[in-house]
RNA sequence: GGUUGGGUGGCCGAGUGGCUAGGCAAAGGUCUGCAAAACCUUGUACGGCGGUUCGAAUCCGCUCCCAACCUCCA
């Protein structure tokens, strides 16, 4: 492919050509899911944004190791209880029972929105000794001090007189910084507010701990992206991506650990989806304003007004670029069932398609193909699925006419609609990820295949009859059932 | 208060100086036994006020409003 991918660097803050570290290879690091609680639906988009990105990569020829992490210890609450051992108590678990449960979960709703598994899915428990290590690395380098068995990442020694070294991905500056505000006991042992835990101490009932030289304890609560990141794609590599709400601190912190222990950045390229909304809010765990995906795809709940396939909710994420904000609601999910439904009634129309065999010049073919390398170019700029979507629909308006006549197949060349079959189904399928459902329940569609042409045979011949009433009334009948016919030129066709 | 990003037609959502985004909805037409589907046509949309420019949704200034982050969060 000649044209170049451009990405939007939040570290520059502009769309920059990408160039690899290593030819051919792409390093992708991504902040996983926390394990305490199901999934929710903001966390899929991003998922998902990224499982675009990862097979856009891939379908440009790169290489890719996609590592994403899962959080399994670290994230303290209000008042000092590590988020796992308050899920384990709260369900009288192990908090590896937890961790495992909801990782489960996790890994089944990835399935169910088709985003494909990544080549590397540490845990930051899994991790402890590398984080040992990196903390050890950064307290050499004089980047932290240790204070009763924890040990804080030092903002000041970091900037060394340079005060807009750290926050300079966020564009934050530490004496603007509200003043913390929680009261953990541990603030009273920083020298500084922007200081933070790489390692901390664990008091007497912490479930979660291990042994470090500066005693029994657990890692910081953003210190595994470092230490993982590093394990697996190296000292530098080429993208990190998350949700914007990590850019602050937790990428911040990320970015200040790694110069602490190796001397220089990790990720050169950092990419941050943005929000999904409700009701003009963000969707969030913690205030209530959320729908999960069981609740969409069942449609048991009062946002919305019935279920939605999660190729659907996948598709509607797709039609808003991964760094805008999304809003979600029942109306724009209507909007995107029926235009997702139109756009695989076109994709299976072109399967059946059969190219005329006296193509001469190849007109509707030419702009097909032209079509479709704009749709992949959209692609290269940074990612914009909506818009190459929009130039998907305009492809579909044309398959449609050619369906229905409008359009002849005498001007599109056996070779040209080979082409952009694959080319239309490489994009719809293995770069944006979507399913075609309808074809894809084997035997017992097989079954209703062969069922449904014998009742549209029996409509058939009763039309001919001019037998309107027993004609309506199979169709009726069908709809009720949910059963689409519809008439073309060419008989009738039918959809679920 | 600070930081970052927004306010686009009935709804969702692209777009960064002039050329139709796209989807859904709506109106008219073609087709059809009727309908649906499909195709064709139709929208003087860019928060407000100034400014720069031959020309601004797009650049600049001011202003109003919204969201995220600054506390676990994709």
């Amino acid at each position: 492919m000649p044209s170049e991918l451009t990405l939007y660097n939040t570290l520059t803050r502009k769309k920059e050509v990408f160039q690899p570290l290593v030819e051919g290879h792409v390093g992708l690091y991504v902040c996983g899911p926390t394990v305490y609680n199901p999934v929710h639906l903001g966390n899929c988009r991003t998922f998902v944004s990224f499982d675009v990105i990862y097979r856009y990569l891939m379908a440009k020829g790169y290489k890719v190791r996609y590592v994403r992490n899962i959080t399994d210890v670290g994230h303290l609450t209000d008042d000092g209880e590590d988020r796992m051992s308050r899920g384990a108590r709260l369900e009288q678990l192990e908090p590896m029972e937890v961790a495992q449960k909801f990782s489960n979960q996790f890994h089944d709703m990835m399935r169910t929105f088709n985003a494909l598994p990544p080549s590397i899915e540490p845990r930051a428990t899994g991790h402890i000794i590398e984080q040992i290590e990196m903390v050890r690395e950064i307290l050499a380098n004089g980047y932290a001090y240790e204070v009763n068995g924890s040990v804080y990442f030092d903002v000041e020694a970091y900037n060394n007189g340079n005060d807009e070294r750290y926050g300079e991905l966020s564009g934050r500056r530490i004496d603007e910084l509200m003043a913390e505000s929680r009261e953990l006991k541990a603030q009273g042992e920083k020298r500084n507010p922007s200081d933070f835990a790489i390692w901390m101490n664990a008091s007497d009932d912490h479930i979660l701990r291990w042994d470090s030289p500066w005693g029994s304890g657990f890692p910081g609560w953003h210190l595994e992206c470092s230490a993982m990141s590093t394990k697996y794609l190296g000292e530098r590599f080429d993208i990190h991506g998350g949700g914007n709400d990590l850019k602050f601190p937790h990428h911040e912190n990320e970015i200040a650990q790694n110069v602490g222990a190796c001397q220089h950045a990790g990720a050169r390229y950092w990419l941050h989806t943005n929000m999904l909304l409700m009701n003009g809010k963000k969707m969030s765990k913690s205030d209530g304003n959320t729908i999960s995906p069981e609740e969409l795809f069942t449609g048991d709940s009062i946002h919305v007004s019935e279920g939605y396939d999660p190729m659907v909710i996948r598709f509607f994420m797709l039609q808003s670029h991964y760094r805008s904000t999304l809003d979600l609601s029942d109306e724009a999910l209507q909007a995107a069932k029926k235009g997702y439904q139109r756009l695989l009634e076109a994709w299976n129309s072109l399967q059946e398609m059969q190219a005329s065999g006296s193509a001469q010049n190849g007109t509707v073919g030419k702009e097909l193909t032209a079509g479709l390398e704009a749709a992949y170019a959209e692609m290269d700029d940074d990612f914009n699925t909506p818009k190459a979507l929009a130039r998907v629909f305009e492809l579909v308006s044309r398959i449609n006419a050619l369906q229905g006549g409008q359009l002849s197949l005498d001007e599109i060349t056996a070779r040209q609609l080979t082409e952009f079959r694959d080319g239309l189904g490489k994009l719809l399928f293995d770069i944006l990820g979507l399913q075609n459902r309808a074809s894809a329940n084997g035997a017992d569609r097989e079954a209703l295949d062969k069922v449904m042409q014998i009742v549209l045979d029996l409509r058939q011949q009763a039309r001919a009859d001019k037998d309107w009433a027993l004609s309506d009334k199979l169709r009726d009948a069908l709809q009720d059932a949910g059963v689409t016919v519809k008439d073309g030129k060419d008989g009738a066709t039918w959809s679920v």
